[in-house]
DNA sequence: ACCTGAACACCGTTCAAGT
DNA sequence: ACCTGAACACCGTTCAAGT
């Protein structure tokens, strides 16, 4: 990447901050963003694992240098920080049941897919504070159904924690060592035998603390 | 447990009589041993932080160099296991309480807090597939417990599992951040209330998964 | 304003010797 | 057998410039 004067004409410069027409890796963008430096970031992460993304690999491959990344984001850990807020922009929110319970189980199911597939923000999660990471509408949802299965606010929230760290902690023991480019497709079964396992457990939590189902 | 060539310990004794005279840091030992070198590192992980245990520090913390240590040890890896296992078997063994769920109570507050005295370990042991790490003791007693409290052994098992994450996810997101040589003492009502939160936890999903109390 | 190359202060670990 | 110093292949990050 000798980065020869001859450059020409390749800023194309004025407006092409209003909607961006989303290119993010065919051509070489000639100035770095914020957008282009955290996309590219997460997809090393997606196709590397997380222990490969360093500031020098990203920075070769948008086509820079590790100090012009620097630029654009105060240190590693932003970095990561705006990565995963990324990655949680990008989960999907579905239609959910009306009954709370089954409400309850189906984002708890969300939550932990979510983690499933991006098992790399399970580290980065837990050594910050933002314990409500996966994506603040599933907090809010499984507060909410909580409330509506009968608990009080206090209590929902506090049953709420009780089931984030089980799933954090389900999370960290399941999810399959790093490293490799992309998952073993032998995997497959033991990710459906996790999330069953998960379900259960969950079901379990919820049993201890909502009230019986008849004594409304 | 594989040990090295030659795995006896005591090589140096003829007969250093059960309990050792115990002189860890004066001196300078001449000559490395594992024992030296796991006590060192836990050492230093407890005044330093894990975050601080180099191979370096640790040599200069045994007046050898970092490549002696290397020796007697395969990587870091196999160190840092070593250590787990040291600080493992540090952990208390008091009396329990007979009546079983008393008892599944008691021994969890216990894990509990074998974790908050040596947070560090809790990536280690996330990141191995060493679930039973806070002494095997423990994770039997557990089992045991929910067999005496009417689960069939497959239940207990999988109830266990669901106490670890849930213990493990707590600790994570828990745990002061790392790095300072000592737990400031404006911590310990934090600590307390973790604590107490974790107990309620605990109660919560044995509620969950134990047979009713009447329901005998 | 944005980017660059060189350098700093670290890592874990390998190598070729020393005794 | 045990230990050593030098070196390798990395890190994240700072600095002094370049345009």
């Amino acid at each position: 990447m000798g980065g020869g004067p001859g450059g020409t004409r390749t800023r194309e410069g004025r407006t092409l901050t209003g909607s961006t027409p989303q290119r993010p890796k065919r051509g070489r963008p000639s100035r770095l963003s914020r957008e282009h430096i955290v996309t590219a970031a997460y997809e090393i992460i997606l196709k590397e694992g997380a222990e490969n993304l360093t500031m020098r690999r990203l920075a070769s491959a948008l086509g820079s240098t590790a100090m012009a990344v620097y630029h654009h984001v105060r240190d590693k850990d932003e970095l990561l920080t705006l990565t995963l807020e990324h990655a949680a922009r990008a989960l999907p929110r579905p239609e959910l049941p009306e009954e709370p319970r089954e409400r309850l189980a189906t984002v708890c199911g969300l939550m932990h897919q979510a983690f499933v597939s991006n098992p790399w923000v399970v580290p980065i999660v837990a050594r910050g504070e933002l314990v409500d990471m996966p994506a603040v509408w599933m907090t809010e949802e499984i507060v909410g159904a909580l409330v509506g299965c009968g608990l009080s606010r206090e209590r929902a929230v506090e049953a709420h924690r009780t089931i984030w760290y089980y799933t954090a902690g389900q999370i960290l023991a399941t999810v399959p060592r790093p490293g490799g480019p992309g998952l073993p497709p032998a995997a497959a079964p033991a990710e459906a035998e996790g999330r069953h396992h998960y379900l259960r457990g969950v079901r379990h939590i919820l049993d201890g603390v909502l009230p019986a189902p008849g004594s409304h």
